[in-house]
RNA sequence: GGACUCGUAGCUCAGUUGGUAGAGCGUUGCGUUUACAUCGCAAAUGUCAGAGGUUCGAGCCCUCUCGAGUCCACCA
């Protein structure tokens, strides 16, 4: 063995031996207990960063946990499409390298050339799986956008639309002019901003607005019905003189109203607004539309017309200010404004029709699996926040107005188009220009394949939200994968993941689970937290502030990153470090594999040493009798520290598993009964010297057993190198007996 | 506004049925002895945020206060 344990050499050509070996593919043996667990599959829009090495870490030590205890165990590789982060991503590339917009290239050819964009990343995605040690099963690996994944994502929809579970609908959305494409609620980011909150003068009233440039939607005026202030006005039209001249407006009441914020009195804009939508939908108000899709105001604007949101909004204030319509402005008024989580662009609340999942009969389903505890969410302080969401929860879009995820089956037939509008509307479609707005095109045929007769039929332009397929992700990925790998591992084990998408993705894998199975698609969520820098910040590839998992696994070993994140702390916690301190940490468990490997030095220098055949030490009375009190102590805490290590990985406490098993390593078994025994080992007592070497291995291969779902290279390594050990891969190893 | 989490050594964090305070890094001193200087030995530092309660006993359970943060939500 040399001085010092080389990761750079040894990991990839280890990596190699397990993938030529197959041991990581689950073993054939029906008797054996089934276990999986789908990746969750990073987004094809670029590398992976330390939290994906987080939940790597995690399920790999289960896995290989798992595999060492002999069951048919499965670990299912994917990567996601990523909808709308990978299309702008690919769109700023294209920009960037070849000054184009997807409409230069048109839909086909984006979408081909956004394919490809998410293949290269692909690769490299992968191969920083295998840099990190990652054993699943790279023969089952899946795309979102495969052909076979695809077709299912598909079907969900025509079932659910047959089941009665998908509508289509006119509400407002929230809407991403840059992305030109309706949002989730989920999907946003809201920011704090200072704005100008302007007092207008509203016939008798004053109202306070930041948004004046929606004031010619409005189409009442509000207040709170017990608001004594106002109630002569209650159900009154009052006239005001606006911009456009002189009009009439109803006061309503209601009880969505503040009394105390501003005036108390607000004017209801339900085109463009969600509170007032819903105002609107109580009182039956119109709803108008003054800003169009393209975050421009429209025609009902007059002399606005055309104008983007920002610089109309500082145009009309100005005007109001001169025609002695603007009683004061307060500029230090700061407010959150929803913003584009992609982009960053500000949403704007806009009227549409797109296609929404009605949630409440699937939720209902799956707040009873966690309640009854069919699915395990841990740690259990997220189910709090699983079930406050899912009690809460609100009928879903799906529909996306972008390039890039799966087209629904939707389509029109020309003849159905009356309107010379929708005739129109259906020609541009039919010629390509996702410009045009399908939700003026009426009566939709949801079907698989585009329905054949006299009729021309186009499909619908939209394309699902990318938490539409993933949801589906371990039902379709287990169905598309080898035959019988649905019936034998669904529902799968665990589903590790991060909080940030417990909403997001982990309760609609639930509801999707049990809607298209009757089962739940994971026995136990296991949620992980999230790093942050030291300022608090999540750690992310764009802020730069987080350590590149490439550089630390080149530099320390991908051993040594994965213990970083698991030892001695809670993985279900955030963790808050600087990238000196995350830097010093793995440094610390490269020491550690340093520390390892020579033990193993010091072990096989002896073994080599003595010309005796030194047998595996075995558990018999015989051998017990020469037991010195050191060699019963190390070998008791042997014992404690397996039953620990194996409790920890049953129980997902990592770190005490990791930092008590380096914990006796070192302190236990390196510093302590390594130096005890040297003395015993130069000694002439030649039985005894047999006795403590063949303790001396026995424990070692034990911590190397237990170390090996945490640090499998340098485990695997020095495995190699010990003589006459039976099993050919520490992979394979029997994990050893723990009673816990 | 609703829900949740956290506050333990200089820093980052462990501490699971309540039983004499822990680790890593950092700091200080010493050290080349059958592996390892990517090392060893030794040392220092805590009213476990504060107050009250339950208990023979509380970092851990209960209540309140203060401080930090996260998630959800329609404050114009």
């Amino acid at each position: 063995m040399d001085k010092t344990y080389a990761h750079q050499t040894t990991e990839s050509r280890i990596y190699a031996l397990w993938e030529k070996s197959g041991v990581f593919a689950p073993n054939a043996d029906p008797q054996a207990p089934a276990y999986s667990i789908i990746m969750p599959p990073p987004n094809a829009n670029g590398e992976l960063h330390l939290g994906h090495a987080t939940f790597v870490a995690i399920s790999d030590a289960l896995i290989r946990y798992h595999r060492m205890r002999g069951d048919a165990t499965l670990w299912l590789p994917g990567v996601d499409h990523a909808g709308i982060l990978a299309q702008v991503t690919f769109e700023k590339k294209l920009k960037k390298e070849q000054s184009k917009s997807r409409h230069d290239l048109g839909r086909t050819e984006f979408v081909k050339q956004c394919y490809q964009f998410c293949l290269d990343n692909k690769i490299l995605m992968e191969n920083q799986m295998r840099a990190l040690g990652a054993s699943c099963d790279w023969n089952r690996e899946k795309f979102t956008m495969d052909p076979e994944i695809s077709k299912l994502v598909l079907q969900t929809f025509v079932k659910m639309h047959q089941d009665g579970l998908i509508y289509r609908g006119y509400r407002i959305v929230n809407w991403c002019p840059r992305c030109r494409s309706t949002l989730s609620d989920l999907e946003l980011e809201w920011t704090e901003r200072q704005d100008p909150l302007y007092y207008i003068n509203y016939g008798p009233f004053v109202l306070a607005t930041v948004r004046p440039e929606t004031k010619f939607g409005d189409t009442a005026i509000a207040v709170h019905p017990d608001d004594a202030r106002y109630q002569k006005w209650i159900g009154k039209e009052i006239e005001v003189v606006g911009l456009l001249g002189t009009f009439k407006i109803k006061v309503i009441a209601d009880s969505a109203v503040d009394k105390e914020f501003g005036t108390g009195v607000i004017k209801v804009t339900p085109g463009h607004d969600p509170l007032d939508w819903e105002i609107g939908q109580r009182h039956k108000l119109e709803v108008k539309t003054v800003i169009d899709f393209d975050g421009r105001l429209n025609d009902l604007t007059g002399p606005y017309k055309g104008l983007k949101v920002a610089p109309a909004r500082k145009q009309i204030a100005a005007d109001m200010q001169a025609k002695g319509l603007l009683k004061k402005v307060d500029e230090n008024y700061r407010h959150t404004v929803a913003t584009c989580e992609r982009c960053g662009t500000v949403i704007e609340p806009l009227v549409s029709r797109q296609w929404f999942v009605k949630i409440k009969p699937l939720a209902q389903a799956a707040i009873k699996a966690v309640e009854d505890g069919t699915v395990k969410i841990i740690p259990e302080k997220y189910q709090a926040m699983y079930f406050n969401w899912m009690k809460n929860i609100r009928d879903w879009p799906i529909s996306r107005q972008i390039w890039w995820g799966h087209q629904l089956p939707v389509w029109y037939a020309r003849s159905e188009q009356k309107t010379p509008k929708q005739q129109q509307e259906f020609e541009l479609l039919k010629q390509g220009d996702t410009r045009a707005r399908t939700d003026i095109l009426e009566s939709p045929i949801v079907s698989l394949e585009k329905p054949t007769g006299a009729d021309e039929y186009i499909q619908d332009p939209d394309t699902f939200d990318t938490w539409f397929s993933s949801g589906q992700w371990p039902v379709n990925t287990l169905k598309t994968s080898n035959i019988n790998d649905f019936q034998r591992f669904y529902p799968t084990s665990v589903m590790n993941t991060a909080y940030e998408i417990l909403f997001l993705w982990v309760a609609r894998m639930i509801m999707f689970g049990l809607y298209l199975t009757g089962e739940v698609p994971f026995e136990t969520a296991l949620i992980n937290g999230v790093l942050r820098d030291e300022n608090g910040q999540k750690m992310s590839k764009s802020k730069g502030n987080g350590i590149n998992p490439n550089e630390a696994i080149a530099k320390y070993g991908a051993d040594a990153v994965r213990m970083a994140l698991l030892a001695g702390r809670d993985s279900g916690n955030d963790l808050m470090i600087s990238k000196q301190q995350m830097e010093e940490r793995i440094r610390g468990y490269r020491n550690f594999s340093n520390k390892l490997w020579n033990i193993g030095r010091f072990i096989l220098i002896n073994l080599e040493k003595t010309n005796v055949k030194i047998p595996f030490y075995e558990d018999s009375t015989k051998n017990r009798q020469i037991l010195v009190e050191d060699d019963k102590r190390i070998l008791t805490e042997l014992t404690l520290i397996t039953n620990r290590v194996t409790d920890g990985l049953e129980n997902y406490r990592f770190g005490e598993a990791t930092s008590s098993l380096y914990e006796f390593t070192w302190h236990a078994f390196a510093d302590w009964y390594l130096e005890a025994v040297k003395p015993r080992l130069s000694s002439e007592n030649v039985q005894d010297q047999i006795q403590v070497l063949a303790i001396l291995r026995h424990v070692y291969i034990q911590i190397l057993k237990l170390l090996h779902p945490f640090m499998p290279f340098v485990t695997e390594e020095i495995w190699r190198q010990i003589p006459g050990v039976f099993e050919p891969l520490l992979a394979t190893a029997t994990w050893p007996k723990a009673i816990i």
